[in-house]
DNA sequence: GGGCTTGTTTTGAATAACTCAAAATAACTG
DNA sequence: CAGTTATTTTGAGTTATTCAAAACAAGCCC
């Protein structure tokens, strides 16, 4: 009986082996993470508020930006949205974005199938990682668009 | 005698044959894309504003705005930068990023390579596009950085 | 070529999404 | 518990872009 949705221990455990010291806003913040996937700053924002009241959002940005650096959080930025925060990390997955309504879906790596991430011709540029992004219709938006 | 780049008259064609009324700032815009590529919408206003002085920032947005809906040029948003636009279009080619620098490249899609486009599972989704951005260091940063 | 209609541009202001900095506050260390 | 240093608040600033009203000008018609 001492779960709620991610034991607030467990997120301070995680908050502080990534380096960082423990916050009340901090653990807000990654427990809103835990819930929610691509999130924006400013819904994490709202989401926190009302936890941790008092909370600005600066914040949420400054904490934001410290997950990603440790590694806690990943962040995109696909076109056309401000930045989306998710917990999901370490594996470099793909996305699917709805060019309807902006939904956000992960889409696994079909490992085996990466040859076509080794550009033809690289330019010279010594490549580190290759970001895909998919876009098409969500269901919800394939629905509401009949032709 | 009468070819500078490229003959304004051209490029008031291209303009006229996209529907648009042709404009001194419409094509000095498309001419300073057809000599750059991967160029932030500050970076055209600088170059247009010699060209054609009185010009404001905000018609340039304007005009890469209806260039980018009427498909004589691209708009990408890399992540941490500003849109880029780009007179290559038509193709779905991709791009190299540098991380150290910012530098843009274009990288032809591996034609007969893009079976990893089609994702795995696309959680219902119907794909139009798929995007490829890949991240990674240019021989200039390569060098700055021996390590 | 001179009006007319409508699309464009200018001018002026506003917005979204962050970022910066100084002072106040609170975590961890010993 | 005190001290050191990280974090947050408060307040302001920035960048890239968008909105809107009024002035202007392209293309069409005669
Ligand atoms: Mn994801
Ligand atoms: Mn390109
Ligand atoms: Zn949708
Ligand atoms: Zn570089």
């Amino acid at each position: 009986m001492t779960t709620e949705r991610t034991d607030a221990t467990a997120l301070a455990d995680s908050i502080r082996h990534a380096g960082l010291r423990v916050t009340e806003p901090r653990v807000a913040v990654l427990g809103v993470l835990e819930n929610e996937s691509h999130i924006e700053a400013e819904r994490v924002f709202r989401a926190v508020l009302p936890l941790v009241p008092g909370t600005s959002v600066q914040a949420v940005h400054g904490i934001l930006a410290a997950f990603t650096q440790a590694g806690l959080v990943r962040r995109i930025e696909p076109a056309h949205s401000p930045a989306l925060y998710e917990r999901r990390v370490g594996d470099n997955h793909h996305h699917v974005v709805c060019t309807g309504c902006g939904a956000v879906e992960d889409v696994d790596c079909t490992v085996g199938h990466s040859p076509c991430l080794t550009p033809s011709s690289s330019g010279g540029f010594q490549i580190q990682t290759a970001e895909v992004t998919f876009w098409g219709l969500c269901p919800a938006c394939q629905a509401a668009v009949p032709a």
